[in-house]
RNA sequence: GGGAGCUUAGCUCAGUUGGUUUAGAGCACCUGCCUUACAAGCAGGGGGUCACUAGUUCGAAUCUAGUAGUUCCCACCA
């Protein structure tokens, strides 16, 4: 057979993929096996695969693999979400080009239009899934506006109502100006900004003079209603009782006092706006103050405001400044720094606003959630996460769950003719309600549903509950079989939106946590440690990528340096190492594939060898890898794995095995290592899917349905560390036979004899065919005195030599064994020191003092092997 | 302002309850090789006062305190 000398991934991976969709080894019943069940977090709908997605699903396709060849009934359910803000921002864009505005269609022929878009943009995201090696079942495809999804979520909006988690009340809520919305304190992102403190000068009302107030937002004096200073401040002593008069508007608003003032700040006034700044909004409660609500929901200047009508807020700051210093009312300007709260959808600057909004009660969802974490139920990887969830759920506030969007699931709250609303999973049900409310004859036309929608991560935070319809229908078979999910693989960042209300609502509606095991990711950046974005534009397309180096190479690429938790700084030249993994096995399947095997000839002794030491070799790594694997050190193990093959298997099984040219291989070598083979492709497979089903079918005939994707983990056995360490002290001996020939330009193809010390028979010659075959040895020679006229070395305390034909130097020799000794001695001295340490001998562990008892009598051999040679050296 | 984490080779990171040589890996780097599986390769090599300081201990990369730098989270100082 011909094969290339290099991988083709575009040959292969499409071909697989196929195979294993038509074998529908990704599909899952529920049956007699234990299950493995993963949720991916859903993706948006119109979203597309940035890297952030390919981390965490490379990872959880390694989790997935992995456990259905544990034997384990492996489900990964996929599925989109409806991304209520993102999606409908999109759709009002692209209306906004025809020239249409949503509130001129209504509703309905809105939602048609976003139903649209989520056909046509929808689901790219997990066909791009596909490239990477996704083993999602795809029969189980979810969206969290579907059918089941959505009736799930209203029976528990009215569920909650019903218990009395969910109220509708005014409060100051995250205005988005850009959406239109309002927005939970999660979706509210703060950053530093230099700004400026402005000090606006407030005429005290019937004498001449001018209480200061410093602001960072001069634009909001038309909603002044008062002036608040400390009551203990004594410069502002004079101001108490007295009315100011706000600068252009002209208006008189009390001085009040309150000790929420700081003394310290700017002048120690407080110009008090209770409709645009959350404590202002308390101030204005407690001492009942009128509250002038001067924006528009764009966060342009309403009527309200008087002036600069219709303006934009920004516009209105510069202008504001402008005007307020023509009129001698600016006292002065300087540079602050503060924070400013921005909408993570629109990154546009909240505005605190007032509005009727609904809400649900934490307290109890949080007290409910807290339990399993801390007791250990649900375990994060990497823990330190714990403190973090803790403390946020400890000082949780109400959730805003309405959003003032079409796009999402309308909330189902029904208002009364005469005030008042009903609540209930369907119209009709509303109806009756209302109409045994109020005892009149009410028809559906007299019932007027809330318009707003719900927040997106009241969807989804039911997801591990409702893809397995456990809202609705929860003693079904199949809710019983995967609730609870095993792992989940998400990022950090959504540890509050998403995580901790999972946890929620798994307690509340099933007392039973929605996964035992949470796995954070790390962000992935680029090589400036900068978040990938795509407004930076730093981030690399996932499927060029793939396109460039294989899935199997970007796989390798995103796991070898993700730990836990960890931040990934992505290098494509990760993915370029991955792609030389997969060359170096595809070369290490052409040469046993080019092997002619002739099953008369008898197997030699360093092939006898080989295999003997790869068998515990392997057995050491599998242990390794799987706890490794078990303790969700990904990297870790695939690093394990990798020096496996490309060290172990390759650079010393193979050539210890490998025929001399031209010559046949015995049958007995050959099967033994296509069996090492396929124990190695099978323990990659979770990491690099395709290229190790193909050499798994590449490697011999296989009867159909003969796949590694459901082939079954390699067993453990107990390690024999005997052999395992001869092997390591033998390739110490082979690496300096290496090291000498290099050094001494000797080269390969010149045999070379190789003497060996033993004057007590004790020296292992075991792997002496093994040393002959890797250095091009033609003889090992015992002897019992040091020779002389040959380079030496030690590996422990038995002395290998080299003789040579040429003169020797000998000046080099003894500057190289003046330098080993000096490092014995020195080494000697510091365990020495210890065991001479009476405190150390007695306080000290006795297995430790027995080390460094043998350390020093090594020490002590080696040090007078290398006396002697020195001896014979300067003879 | 409060809290948490991090700091080990040029880069990214291991280092499990303090004690298997005087600290490891991958990549990068340097040297020599197109050796008949692989130059996307082979063989060899160099490279670190474990951020700093003080302490605990027979013994510290590992424990404690402080200092510096860095990252993240939370918070109503305009």
């Amino acid at each position: 057979m011909e094969i290339s000398s290099k991988y083709s991934p575009q040959d292969t991976e499409g071909k697989w993929y196929q195979h294993w969709l038509d074998k529908n080894y990704f599909h899952s019943t529920p049956d007699e096996r234990e299950p493995y069940t993963i949720v991916i977090p859903p993706p948006n709908v119109t979203g597309v695969l940035h890297m952030g997605h390919m981390l965490n699903n490379t990872i959880q396709d390694v989790l997935v693999r992995r456990a259905r060849m544990q034997g384990k009934n492996a489900c990964w359910v996929p599925g989109t979400d409806h991304a209520s803000i993102a999606t409908e921002a999109k759709v009002v864009n692209r209306l906004a080009q025809q020239g249409i505005k949503k509130t001129d269609i209504g509703r309905d022929e809105f939602l048609k239009h976003a139903w649209d878009w989520t056909h046509e943009h929808g689901g790219i995201i997990l066909k791009q899934l596909r490239r990477l090696g996704a083993s999602c079942d795809w029969e189980r495809t979810s969206f969290t506006m579907d059918e089941t999804r959505s009736k799930s979520v209203i029976r528990v909006f009215c569920d909650l109502y019903n218990k009395g988690l969910i109220y509708r009340g005014v409060r100051m809520v995250n205005w988005d100006p850009a959406a239109l919305t309002a927005l939970s304190d999660e979706e509210v992102i703060y950053k530093e900004e230099h700004s400026k403190l402005f000090y606006l000068r407030y005429k005290v009302e019937g004498e001449d003079t001018y209480a200061i107030v410093a602001t960072t937002r001069p634009e909001t004096i038309m909603g002044d209603t008062a002036m608040c200073i400390n009551p203990n401040d004594p410069k502002n002593e004079h101001l108490k009782g007295k009315k100011v008069i706000v600068p252009l508007v002209g208006r008189a608003i009390p001085v009040i006092e309150d000790e929420y003032v700081d003394i310290e700040f700017g002048t120690g006034c407080l110009k008090v706006t209770p409709a645009h700044d959350v404590n202002d909004y308390m101030l204005g409660e407690k001492y009942n103050l009128q509250s002038i609500n001067i924006f528009n929901d764009d966060a342009t200047i309403s009527e309200a405001a008087g002036m600069y009508v219709g303006m934009d807020r920004d516009a209105v700051r510069k202008q504001i400044v402008k005007d307020l210093d023509a009129a001698g009312l600016l006292e002065k300007v300087e540079d602050y720094n503060n924070k400013v709260g921005y909408s993570e959808r629109t990154h546009v600057a909240i505005e605190p606003k007032l509005s009727m909004q609904w809400f649900l009660k934490m307290e109890h969802l949080a007290e409910i959630a807290l339990k399993p974490v801390l007791e250990g139920d649900i375990q994060f990887y990497p823990s330190k996460y714990v403190n973090l969830y803790r403390h946020w759920l400890e000082n949780i506030k109400d959730w805003c769950i309405s959003r003032q969007l079409w796009w999402g699931h309308q909330i189902p709250a029904y208002y009364l003719p005469e005030g008042g609303y009903v609540v209930a999973e369907t119209a009709e049900e509303a109806l009756k309600l209302a109409i045994e409310k109020t005892g009149k004859e009410l028809t559906m036309a007299d019932l007027q549903q809330e318009s707003d929608c719900l927040d997106t991560w009241f969807s989804s935070w039911l997801w591990p509950l409702s893809l397995f319809d456990g809202i609705l229908n929860p003693d079904n078979e199949e809710f019983k079989y995967y609730y609870p999910t095993n792992d989940l693989i998400t990022g950090p960042d959504i540890i509050f939106f998403w995580v901790a209300r999972m946890i929620m609502a798994g307690e509340e509606y099933q007392k039973e946590v929605p996964f035992k095991k949470v796995y954070f990711t790390g962000i992935v950046r680029d090589k400036l440690g900068r978040k990938m974005s795509k407004s930076l534009g730093n981030s690399p397309d996932p499927i060029e990528l793939i396109d460039k180096y294989g899935a199997d190479g970007v796989r390798v690429g995103m796991m070898l340096t993700a730990p836990a938790g960890n931040d990934l700084p992505f290098d494509e030249a990760l993915c370029e190492q991955g792609r030389n993994f997969c060359n170096k096995m595809w070369n290490a399947l052409r040469l046993v594939k080019g092997w002619n095997v002739d099953e008369n000839i008898a197997q030699p002794e360093t092939a006898k060898m080989a295999v003997k030491w790869f068998e515990e070799r392997f057995q050491q790594v599998l242990q390794e890898t799987n706890d490794n694997l078990d303790k969700y050190r990904l990297s870790d193990a695939l690093m394990g794995i990798y020096k496996l093959v490309w060290d172990d298997f390759c650079s010393w099984y193979l050539e210890m095995v490998k025929a001399p040219m031209g010559q046949p291989l015995d049958t007995v070598t050959y099967n033994a290592t296509v069996t090492f083979f396929e124990n190695l492709m099978k323990i990659l497979h979770p990491f690099m899917p395709f290229i190790t089903e193909d050499i798994w079918h590449l490697l011999k005939d296989r009867n159909d349905g003969d796949d590694l994707i459901i082939a079954q983990q390699p067993a453990q056995k107990v390690v024999d560390n005997d052999i395992l360490n001869q092997f390591l002290f033998t390739q110490d001996v082979i690496n300096n036979i290496r090291k000498i020939r290099a050094e001494k330009n000797i080269s390969m193809k010149e045999s070379i004899e190789l003497i060996v010390v033993d004057k007590d028979g004790s020296v292992n010659k075991e792997f002496d065919a093994v040393i002959m075959k890797l250095c091009n040895v033609s003889s090992v020679n015992y002897v019992t005195e040091t020779p002389q006229d040959a380079f030496g070395f030690l590996v422990k305390a038995t002395e290998y030599f080299i003789p040579v034909t040429d003169n020797i130097d000998t000046e080099a020799e003894i500057k190289k064994l003046e330098e080993e000794l000096a490092y014995a001695q020195g080494f000697l001295k510091s365990v020495e020191a210890k065991l001479s340490n009476e405190k150390f001998v007695n306080g000290a562990p006795a297995a430790v003092v027995d080390k460094e008892r043998k350390k020093k009598s090594d020490a002590e051999a080696k040090i007078k092997v290398i006396e002697q040679q020195l001896a014979t050296l300067k003879k």
